[in-house]
DNA sequence: CACACGTGGTC
DNA sequence: TGACCAAGTGT
C-alpha cells in the first residue's frame, strides 16, 4: 500500500510531545534564537547547511560584526564576503548569500518575504531552508527536511529505505507536512533539530531521555544502530596538484579561482598546469623546465624549494598538494591581469583562502620550515 | 536521479 | 585511522 495523502500520516500527539520536550529540554540560547529578524535567521540557516553548530558559532559572530545588516552585506564587495566565509566550506553558499542579499534589497526593498515559496526562489534557499526561515521569522507553518529530521523519522517510524531515494524522501516530506502542529511551529521546528542534534544522534543516541521512546520503532526493535539506512559508499578518487608558493618582498602571489568548481571564487596558489612527470607514493613531482616556464610568467626564478606534500581530504576525493616555495630574482609587473594578486603576508589570515592553503601559507611565512629539497637556478 | 561541493569532529 | 557525516542546494 502506497500512501500519498498527507492525512494518513497525521498524528497530533507527535508535535505535542516534541513541543513539550523542546520547551523543557531544547536549546534556547543559540545566537540566532530569540529573534524574529529574518536577516539573522537566514544567515544562520545558510551557515548551518551541512555544517554543525560548533563550527558556525565563531563565523556567525564575525560575519555579523563585518556585515551588521542585510544592506551592509548587499553593498559589500563579494571578495569581502568570501574572505569572511574562508574556512567554512561549500563556498557557493557565500556567493549565493551575497546574491540573495542583493535580490532582497532590489526586489523586496530589503525585507525578506514571509512566503516559503518566495524564499525558496532566492539563491541558496531551498525548500527546507525556506521553511525554517519562514517558521522562525514569521511563524509560518512549513516543514523542514534536514539530516536531523531524516534520522528522527527513520528511527521513530522504522523507515528502512535510504532517505536519499526519491520515494523515501517524498514519503518523509509527506510525513513532515502531516505532523506539523497547528500552534507552536517555532518550538516544533527547533525541537526537530534539537532532538536530532542532542538526543537522536547518529551514533549512541540517548534513547533513555528521548520523548519519542515509547513510539520509536527503532528503539522497540533494537535497530537504532541500523537506521537511518546509510548512503551507499562510493570509491573516491585521488587527485594531485603542484602549487607555487611564490614569495617576494613579504608578499605572496595568489590567483583567483573560477567561480564554479572546488574552492570556487576563492584566492589560492597558482597551480602548475597538468602533467606531473613523476609520481610516486602520493607525491607528485614537478619537472624543472615546467617549473621554470610557469614561474617565468611572474618573474625570474631564483630558487625553488620542494615542500612537504599536503594531503587534503574532501568528502568526494582526496587531494595531494605538492607545494614549491619559489623565490624570485626579479618580479615582473604584469600580474594584475588574469586574476593574480600579490598579497601582504600579514593579510593572509584574513584572506579568502581555502583552509588547507591558508594553513600552509601561514606556516610558511611563519617559520619557513618543512623544506625537503632545494634546487638553484 | 546522480553528482559536485569543504571542513572538522567522532569512533 | 579511515570511514562516516553534519541545520542542503544547484545543476
Amino acid at each position: 500500500m502506497k500512501y500519498t495523502a498527507v492525512e494518513h500520516y497525521a498524528d497530533p500527539s507527535f508535535s505535542d510531545a516534541l513541543i513539550a520536550w523542546q520547551q523543557q529540554h531544547g536549546r534556547h540560547a543559540l545566537p540566532w534564537q530569540n529573534t524574529r529578524d529574518a536577516y539573522l535567521i537566514w544567515l544562520s540557516e545558510i551557515m548551518l547547511q551541512q555544517t554543525q553548530v560548533s563550527a558556525v558559532l565563531g563565523y556567525y559572530a564575525r560575519f555579523l560584526e563585518r556585515f551588521p545588516t542585510l544592506r551592509d552585506l548587499a553593498a559589500a564587495p563579494v571578495e569581502d564576503v568570501m574572505a569572511q566565509w574562508s574556512g567554512l566550506g561549500y563556498y557557493t553558499r557565500a556567493r549565493n548569500l551575497h546574491k540573495c542579499a542583493q535580490r532582497v534589497v532590489d526586489e523586496y526593498d530589503g525585507v525578506f518575504p514571509s512566503d516559503p515559496a518566495l524564499l525558496a526562489d532566492l539563491p541558496g534557499i531551498g525548500r527546507s531552508t525556506a521553511a525554517a526561515i519562514s517558521a522562525f521569522s514569521s511563524g509560518t507553518r512549513a516543514a523542514i527536511m534536514d539530516g536531523n529530521v531524516k534520522r528522527v523519522f527513520a528511527r521513530v517510524f522504522g523507515i528502512d529505505t535510504f532517505p536519499g531515494e526519491r520515494k523515501t524522501e517524498e514519503m518523509m516530506w509527506l510525513r513532515a507536512v502531516a505532523l506539523l502542529p497547528e500552534q507552536g511551529i517555532e518550538s516544533y521546528t527547533q525541537g526537530l533539530m534539537d532532538l536530532g542534534a542532542t538526543v537522536c544522534t547518529r551514533s549512541s543516541p540517548a534513547c533513555e531521555r528521548c520523548p519519542m521512546q515509547t513510539r520509536c520503532v527503532a528503539y522497540a526493535t533494537g535497530r537504532t544502530r541500523e537506521l537511518p539506512v546509510r548512503k551507499p559508499k562510493k570509491i573516491s578518487p585521488e587527485k594531485h596538484a603542484v602549487m607555487l608558493a611564490i614569495i617576494d618582498g613579504g608578499q605572496v602571489l595568489l590567483e583567483q579561482r573560477p567561480p564554479t568548481g572546488i574552492w570556487g571564487g576563492l584566492l589560492s596558489l597558482p597551480e602548475l598546469d597538468g602533467h606531473l612527470l613523476a609520481e610516486d607514493d602520493d607525491v607528485p613531482a614537478a619537472d624543472d623546465a615546467l617549473l621554470l616556464q610557469a614561474v617565468g610568467k611572474f618573474g625570474e626564478m631564483e630558487s625553488a624549494e620542494r615542500l612537504t606534500t599536503v594531503t587534503h581530504v574532501f568528502t568526494h576525493y582526496k587531494l595531494h598538494i605538492a607545494p614549491y616555495r619559489i623565490t624570485l630574482a626579479r618580479r615582473l609587473d604584469m600580474v594584475a591581469e588574469g586574476g593574480y594578486v600579490w598579497l601582504d603576508a600579514a593579510k593572509l589570515a584574513d584572506a579568502a583562502l581555502p583552509a588547507p592553503i591558508k594553513k600552509l601559507l601561514l606556516e610558511l611565512v611563519g617559520d619557513g620550515k618543512a623544506a625537503q629539497q632545494r634546487m638553484d637556478f
